[in-house]
DNA sequence: CCTTAATGTTACTACTGTAAACATATCCGC
DNA sequence: GCGGATATGTTTACAGTAGTAACATTAAGG
């Protein structure tokens, strides 16, 4: 935690004490209930009792500023999904456990969940390097089909990636039923761990 | 095709004559080369030469431009899931074949797709109602798994849908190899036809 | 032919992101 | 402690946007 110095008078002194900060949580506060593009800049700077261009001198640009809170975004869900591979035991119900998260975290934070997913400048690589979601699908991933690790990783990313999406832009009804329907590794991937050939010898 | 009836003396008349169509195309156009956000009102009207308010005539805000361009964005993705389906032959190589062209297609009109499926007031029902490329998934998805083929029909447009939007948002290297590996009917639906139990007996 | 509704225009408001120049507080070597 | 360098915040300004209201022109139809 920085020192934050502000109360040093009583209402507040000309230098903000950890604006960055403030603009970043209020960013994910107004997330909650707008979605991405209708965040402005101003409006945070309002919400924070700053001036409109004070932002600039800890971000660059808006975009910088919607990746910072992209980040957190990542951040967020990673940890959801962590919580609910433990709760679940690991394992396949595990694995599925994940993928379920991914869903209801991107249901319950709709804007902030495209945010993370949308805010263009990732680096071209494969996946969200080495985010906590990330390293936590890998996992799985390899400890189920060893060989098609690959396959099932991207498998099970798109499935889940592509429900949640279309639950959020309403082509889907953001049902649970549904949700367990869909990311169903019984059906989904009925290949046995260690076992990476077809199901039906 | 309307009475267009451009070209009246020789410049340009007081009334455009299809101004309606004429912002749809300009649209279109731009989204070829920028995406949905970046696309303004008054940019489309300069472009068709015409007043900036003159497009509120035709259309109450800029959202209803964007959903009628989002028709045409779902009536072109049928149409080429439609080709793709009919060159593969139909059966299993078929709807595989419609899922490759789905991604494809968001990768060929990045904003288009976009816009076509996030411009928001879709009906709360399921799907895309009676577009084109609702009706090939169905149909395929029934012809598949009779009992089970709402599921099919789920994780098939998620997979799908997935996919594509993880290579549209750089998550994931738009590598036509990578859609052959994901899209993949043998290792995602071992399922025969015809037989909705679990493929390992 | 002449009214009338459709279509297009100009003028305006309210908002946005961002740049430039200026103000103030904090920090660091002396 | 002290005085400049530096970080941080402010005011002002500009260009672009969506959308409203009032006005102008044209096409259509009784």
């Amino acid at each position: 935690m920085v020192t934050v110095s502000t109360s040093k008078t009583e209402s507040r002194a000309y230098h903000h004490g950890d604006l960055r900060s403030a603009l970043i949580e209020a960013g994910l506060t107004t997330l909650e209930a707008a979605d991405a593009n209708a965040v402005s800049l101003r409006e945070l700077a309002r919400k924070v009792g700053v001036s409109a261009t004070a932002v600039y001198r800890h971000f660059p640009d808006k975009k910088a500023l919607l990746a910072a809170l992209a980040v957190e975004g990542i951040a967020r869900l990673g940890a959801a999904q962590c919580a609910a591979s433990q709760q679940a035991g690991g394992g396949a119900a595990g694995f599925a456990a994940t993928g379920r998260a991914y869903v209801r975290f991107a249901l319950a934070n709709p804007a902030l969940f495209r945010l993370t997913f949308s805010h263009g400048d990732h680096p071209a690589g494969t996946g969200l390097g080495d985010s906590e979601a990330a390293r936590l699908l890998r996992s799985y991933a390899e400890s189920f089909a060893g060989p098609d690790a690959e396959r099932l990783q991207l498998q099970a990313w798109a499935v889940t990636h592509g429900l949640a999406m279309l639950m959020l832009d309403g082509l889907l009804p953001s049902d649970d039923r549904l949700i367990d329907a869909v990311i169903d590794q019984q059906t989904l991937f009925p290949v046995q761990p260690g076992n990476s050939s077809e199901a039906s010898p």
